[in-house]
DNA sequence: ATATATTTTTAGCCGTGTCTAAATATTTTA
DNA sequence: TAAAATATTTAGACACGGCTAAAAATATAT
């Protein structure tokens, strides 16, 4: 019964691409889980078989309850370590994602409860991902892009992309963390500039890096 | 560059198989691995041509300095993890020894760096084990079984062995734990019972149990 | 609507780490 | 010391999860 690190990876992978609202596409694992389409599709037929994800040929795939179930697993344990590393050994939130990475696949179901209960049930991690809990069930907010917001508008960072250490480092450098409140100044037509102030400070960040930061209306 | 988790194993379990002072036979390592002696031998030729280990045919491997040090790392980390779980997160002396099995081999370096620093540079691990540092040294202390110690005399538990929680959890209701002060008061013959005295407590143990336990001379 | 480009799958190979069965070497015992 | 028992190695197989190259299906463009 217990799924290899690979299946856990793909299932994860296909989870992540599910809740961005696409099509989950042999191209699109191969490019994620960097390795070959011929090997994705290999990989399809195992986790079809095995009642993880349903598949017709040429279409794309989908989780079943059993593989969601799996996915959401793993993203819980991925979520709480990252959050656990930065709270309790001080490792830099742009870090602990490579961490997490690994140790995700080896926790213990008793050490997930302990690091939990040590966090106080935390509902979301340093990126401001929401955090499943034992069950799957976690706090959905509505956000969007952050170049989607008009000019003038006070938002609040939601979530940040949590792949790119050095993105991360330069979003800390602003203050660009999860909860912060942040003035949208102007958008640039032709691909311009963002300027926006966080903390008094004003910022001019490129469209590329704006892109991977999600917002939620600021609160009244 | 990077070993796989079962090469670090076979070497751990070459390293706790020499500090036994036994010789590492093929037969040895595939009991204590857990898998047949057919496999230790093709691991043999692999480890061999990684020079991580020594071989000459029908006689037992030893491990090379670059072996050794591969060693110390990942028993450096399980030390490390057992210590910190204990700790940090309250698991169990009995449970400790599960988890960091797993753990050991995804260790980055820097959360290592960052474990031995909140644990305060331990030198030993919850079973009295003694944790290398990062240049794999450790004190090593001249111990001697338990059931080879002189009836009457004050020793001090130095180690216990990490292997099995049922055991583990049997120490423990006597409080058997690594420096604690007994007083032996009897060995019987023909594979009879220790007695011996834990904070005022008379136990009896039987000999197949003592096996486990080393100790050192009491402080003077 | 057909030709071209792209995506996906199939076919076949490879390295890792395991296994069983059989052969060979070593050790023990009579 | 020769026979029997035990330990080790060899030979050959298998599951896993990758790969490349080529075939087939789908999508795009002329």
């Amino acid at each position: 019964m217990a799924l290899s690190q690979s299946i856990e990876d793909y299932l994860k992978s296909i989870y992540e691409i599910e809740s961005k609202h696409e099509n989950v596409t042999t191209s699109s694992l191969s490019e994620k889980l960097n390795v070959a389409p011929a090997s994705v599709t290999s990989m399809i037929k195992k986790l079809s078989e095995k009642k993880l994800v349903t598949h017709k040929k040429y279409q794309g795939v989908k989780l079943t309850n059993s593989g969601l179930k799996v996915a959401l697993e793993i993203i819980r344990h991925h979520r709480l370590v990252e959050l656990y590393l930065k709270e309790a050994l001080g490792v830099p939130w742009d870090q602990v994602h490579e961490e997490a990475e690994k140790w995700e696949h080896v926790l213990s179901e008793d050490l997930e409860d302990r690091i939990d209960e040590y966090l106080g049930h935390p509902t979301s991690d340093p990126h401001g991902s929401p955090i499943p809990d034992r069950n799957g069930n976690m706090i959905e907010r509505d956000s969007r892009n952050l170049i989607e917001v008009s000019p003038g508008a006070k938002v609040i960072i939601a979530e940040v992309s949590d792949h790119n250490p050095e993105l991360l480092r330069y979003f800390g450098k602003m203050g660009l963390y999860p909860e912060t409140e942040v003035k949208i100044i102007s958008i640039e037509p032709f691909q311009g500039p963002i300027t926006l102030v966080v903390k008094g400070e004003e910022y001019s960040i490129g469209r590329e890096a704006a892109k991977y930061i999600s917002v939620v209306e600021a609160d009244a």
